[in-house]
DNA sequence: CCATTTCTTTAAGTTACTTATTTAAACGTC
DNA sequence: GACGTTTAAATAAGTAACTTAAAGAAATGG
């Protein structure tokens, strides 16, 4: 059967996707240090998803790991990292001093932009060498799986 | 442009997958303490990669390190750890005592067969729930992308 | 025999989370 | 207003899954 290969293939092919993901390519070092953030600097997906989340405007930490998906705390440690890299800032809302909203540090936008599209490439390159009805088919399948790995997803 | 749509979706959906991916479902954590295996074994996706290149015959820890992708210490934590589980078992190759050849424990192979069909089960029903076009799409794109992240995909 | 290479493991370190706890602020009830 | 409870973020402590460097043993080749 066809799909039982398919599914193994997947099965395999999961870890290995998982630990590319995550490494910064050539190009984006390049560009990270020409930006004047630390040559050093790792931005990991994670902290990719919080450069998003921001780029529609300032967020709580609460917000961010809701949207993100993890902890406050992990989300405290993202937040942490890009602090330290001087790409956002942090500072209390007035309405409710409890809550820490988090924003782009004026003139990051950019950088933020460009590191955005660096991490954006392999996944554009694939959905380029698809057809829009495979394109469709790739994203709705991720979906799918992904769901299906979630705590929502188990039965008795 | 319903492309960019697309991008930006796998960009926020892939590190929500990656964590994901590597949790234990309830009905897989039943299934191994019924098999004596200690309830608080946890099987990631890597230890899935190194069960199944087993199940096609016994390999060297070198083997298993490139066949998975993963460093040679690296291999050899996931090989510490299924030993510890009691799932396999190292013994020397007589031709070459430097090798260690890794191998299922006798009996344990239905375990093994019962923990990757588990693993296997979102990506199944994800598949299954696509039709033939849409999930050689799906698999075409993931792999794409997978090869995307690689080292050889870079471009000066 | 000896220098070099190979294989695995150990050692040391990093990253990306988690849960538990702490601190400060806000809320609701008396 | 006082006080108990809840909320938000950060801190503390710990785990898992890697990495590179180094060590130890075995094999190879001159």
């Amino acid at each position: 059967m066809d799909r039982e290969q398919l599914i193994d293939e997947v099965l395999m092919l999961l870890p290995a996707l998982m630990r590319l993901v995550g490494k910064p390519g050539p190009v984006e070092m390049g560009e990270i240090a020409r930006r004047g953030i630390p040559v050093d600097a790792h931005i990991s997906p994670g902290h990719v998803q919080i450069l998003i989340s921001l780029s529609r405007g300032p967020r709580s930490v609460g917000q961010l790991a809701e949207t993100v998906g993890v902890s406050p705390p992990a989300a405290t440690q993202l937040v942490d990292k890009l602090v330290e890299h001087g790409m956002v800032e942090r500072r209390h809302d007035h309405a409710d001093r409890r809550v820490v909203l988090v924003d782009y540090v004026p003139g990051m936008h950019e950088v933020a932009r460009r590191i955005m599209e660096d991490r954006r490439r392999p996944i554009e390159r694939a959905i380029n060498s698809l057809t829009d009805e495979e394109a469709r088919a790739f994203v709705k399948g991720l979906k799918l799986m992904t769901e299906g790995f979630g705590p929502t997803a188990s039965e008795s």
